[in-house]
DNA sequence: TTAATTTAGTGGTATATGCCACTAATAGGT
DNA sequence: ACCTATTAGTGGCATATACCACTAAATTAA
């Protein structure tokens, strides 16, 4: 049973949502420390391997991330040698990216640490429950709040 | 449908459970500007005054939030003077937290402003989509990940 | 074609959040 | 009482993430 404290949060979905983002940030974090990298630098690597040199805004769009932030967390990134960014060749404006050589040996360390975070987050849950809530929140990440 | 850079990441808990914690804290903070308070200050704010006079720490792990992190992001707020600490009188390690006149004032204006985003997700959602969800994450900043 | 508009990124500033090392104060053990 | 171990918070540093103002490049309109 949660008690009093914790539950006075619980009706608002955002403050729900950031404390569950905490909670699991922080396991997910320690899990892959070995690796040298947080989980959402992993993340990141793993996406841009996947999308394969994706321009900058696309990036952003996949994380839905705001552009600038993601030039800020990628700084680190470039700064340690695991990025490298590159001028596409159509349109000047774009900037591409990719892994480099030890960023990629980074990622493959760094998954298999990964996996076994994931694997211990599935069995705590429950696989029927945790493919349920990445659904929910894929729903979230493209929800239509409608502009103005 | 999710479009393929989208759904490159959509395995990691971790990740997707980020992505929707940007996306919605982005809508609940567009609502909440006009009373200048961010999701994350309301959030605080109501806390503060739900458990009523709470010491730093039970504050901290009702937010399932570093200690260090709380005293952080309490430091605007008391400059702006929404928030005041004093000495708790049994224990003198002990440092409490209260709202003050003007920051109850702001946290009732950002309520309203709260209500009308809150329901507006819950129509996108729906109310019992929304609830299960809520569940799912007060479970998950429940776990007991062992601590070795 | 030239001028106006939109698009892609950057850099600055501010909040959000974690770790670590450190201090002060309480609690425990002898 | 005294010495040790634990607990509560602080401050520094680093990443995560947003907004804004700005630049450069491409696109559209006149």
């Amino acid at each position: 049973m949660p008690q009093a404290p914790f539950t006075a949060m619980s009706l608002c979905n955002n403050a729900t949502l950031r404390r569950a983002t905490r909670k699991l940030g922080q396991f997910y974090d320690d899990a892959l420390a070995p690796s040298g990298l947080r989980a959402t630098q992993q993340g990141l690597l793993y996406l841009i391997k996947a999308i394969d040199e994706p321009a900058m805004g696309v990036l952003a769009d996949a994380l839905v991330m705001d552009l600038s932030a993601l030039g800020h967390t990628l700084k680190p990134l470039i700064r340690d040698g695991l990025v490298e960014t590159f001028a596409d060749t159509q349109d000047r404006r774009v900037k591409r990216v990719r892994l480099t050589a030890a960023g990629s040996e980074k990622l493959d360390v760094a998954l298999k640490l990964w996996m076994v975070a994931q694997q211990h987050v599935e069995e705590l849950m429950g696989k029927e429950q945790a493919a349920r809530l990445r659904e929910t929140l894929d729903t979230i990440a493209q929800l239509d709040f409608g502009k103005i």
